[in-house]
DNA sequence: CATTGATATGAATCCTACG
DNA sequence: ACGTAGGATTCATATCAAT
């Protein structure tokens, strides 16, 4: 990020983003969110049932001649993109069913690797006016990792936290972008055909990036990634080809107000202290011969001299003595163990990793 | 369909799917089912949290060396299905984000024309154990015509019907196949690793068949696509290659029984005859001169001798008037105005085409 | 019999740091 | 690169046993 950050950072710039891209440094970005053109094969005017017209998507950069165009421009801008992410950066794609199988299978063939495929459901989808097919209330995202085996950014835990204590799924349920968050021209109307909505982009930023991350945007639109990316902390970089979308993204990010919170900061991310049983030993938190308990005191063990437990028949790490006494095939034994705590009752065991830490300033991962 | 219905209705065959199709006549079927393998890429053991092993699919017909080897099966199967479908059938495709991409792709550039993509959204998925991605909620189904300009079968009001009065969503919301409808085999072991609810495909058949219909499953599996085309009062034929699977199919088929009432029937979807004004005149069920009134009475036209109607000023078809009156730019005529009922009061105009039809039979499409 | 609780299981691309 | 050991991680529902 050191690279870029002074002449690329949280700046929106205009042009085709395939060229633009070209003049950036490889692998210097954490995450990508891409919103390309859809695609839209329709022809003529689309009217709802009482004759208005329906104003979809129908701007020329939506305009593609055919299949073969369409994919060659995917390739480009999505080749540009794998070159800039870092190697355990991971990229989101947006689309719907008009062109979101090109551009599986295209990244696929590419070597990235999909993590998810996310729906988006919309609970206030447009009605299918004609009664011709299922209403289409959803669209689907693409998140890959750039290669099979990369460490990509995943925030289970404030997924988790977020939805209500439950893992999160790969369907989301969120409205359409609507009301006050819908940015309109002086004339009052809408000034993007498909601008996402802000709960949208909080989830895809938050689920993979952390703090300070740069996020690259190559179809920046009115900017809703960079919205998000300012107010959770995090950096953007954006290229929009249409002067009008940058001046009302430009607008628009500058009244964000950022908030850094717990949530924000992945504190719930936060893993206990790699501090190892040897080490505990080694320097006094622990000693040979000492006994750890279960909970209720039911059952007991001693530590030997290496760092491992014995409950009289035989010698294991506390995690597999914890598992055979649950009777698991794994469990953790920082968190089944107990210690005597100077006649004053039991303490966890996993609470010494925390002294450990506070006292000696190491551990930490 | 009388061409195959002797040697091919309802009948399980045994042995690849695409050598098969080859010895099947072109354009025969109705609609084509297809549960393809899904190319799951994994390898190891996936264990529980608490130690256990998951079984999912470890079966040898989910195994293909890489993406060029699963490409050249899917465009060999959809070749055949595309053959054999008859030029107004439609084809619904199962998938999940392993292949899906594969298929989607594959099918737009044979020429199969995406008419939905509809999310199979699962309440009882089985959860992200690891806690390393979003749980893989859902899988993908793709509905196609056979080309862009065909005539597709679609039940819109047998499926808003169903659906509590609102238009069906792109959206589904099914359980996954457990209970007494799994099948298990003698020792109490699922039959197949990936059978589908039953719901599904009644949702999937009741959309886009009509009664008697001829549906096309090239991976039987153990026949919830024939069971439910029974059910439904629709024909099936099913191919299969594991001996197993055709033994519990043909079980559980022949245990079926169909349930044809209106809603099986598609009597939701019968239109108004189609009678027109002209016709109306010419046999005296209105006459040139008549008035045709607003519902309140508060508008009145005049039918002139070539079935249009005047307003004082202008004279346009019953459709065009009526929405002129109302302001808008389309609206059905024969629901807006009403006729004078041998001073009885007022009867909707469109009834007099019921009565017409009743009365001379003709009209029905 | 009704209710509660324990157990089983389903299309899954399911870890990572260290030596 | 590869093996090994440490240690982090699950949701809805059906079935069946226990109260």
């Amino acid at each position: 990020m050191k690279d870029i950050v002074n002449i690329y950072i949280d700046r929106i710039f205009k042009g085709n983003c395939i060229d633009e891209m070209k003049k950036m440094p490889s692998e210097s970005v954490d995450m990508v969110f891409a919103d390309p053109p859809y695609f839209m094969q329709t022809d003529g005017v689309l009217r709802r049932t009482d004759g208005t017209k329906f104003s979809g998507v129908e701007d020329r950069w939506d305009k593609f001649s055919d299949f073969a165009e369409y994919d060659k421009f995917t390739t480009e801008w999505l080749s540009e993109c794998r070159r800039v992410m870092k190697k355990d950066a991971s990229i989101w794609v947006i689309g719907s069913f008009q062109n979101i199988y090109r551009l599986g299978y295209i990244m696929q063939n590419m070597g990235f690797w999909i993590l998810n495929d996310v729906i988006w459901s919309k609970p206030n989808a447009v009605p299918n006016f004609g009664g011709t097919r299922f209403q289409n209330s959803h669209e689907t995202l693409l998140w890959c990792a750039k290669t099979k085996d990369a460490k990509y950014s995943f925030n289970y835990k404030t997924m988790k936290y977020l939805n209500n204590g439950k893992q999160e799924k790969s369907v989301w349920n969120i409205g359409i972008c609507i009301g006050h968050e819908r940015l309109k021209d002086e004339n009052g109307n809408k000034v993007h055909s498909t601008q996402k909505p802000e709960k949208l982009l909080y989830k895809v930023i938050m689920s993979s990036t952390k703090p300070g991350d740069v996020i690259l945007d190559p179809f920046f639109g009115t900017g809703t990634t960079g919205a998000m990316a300012k107010a959770t902390g995090r950096h953007f970089i954006g290229f929009e080809m249409e002067e009008k979308y940058i001046k009302y993204a430009q607008k628009r990010i500058e009244s964000i107000n950022p908030v850094i919170d717990d949530i924000t900061n992945l504190k719930l991310e936060v893993k206990p202290p790699k501090v190892s049983m040897s080490r505990l030993l080694e320097f006094g938190y622990l000693r040979p011969g000492q006994k750890l308990y279960s909970k209720d005191k039911s059952k007991e063990v001693v530590i030997t001299a290496s760092g491992h437990v014995s409950d009289g028949k035989e010698e294991l790490s506390i995690h597999k003595m914890s598992a055979k006494m649950l009777g698991l095939m794994n469990h953790n034994g920082w968190d089944y163990f107990w210690v005597e705590n100077k006649g004053e009752g039991l303490m966890p065991l996993n609470s010494l990793r925390y002294k450990y830490q506070k006292e000696r300033g190491e551990g930490q991962e």
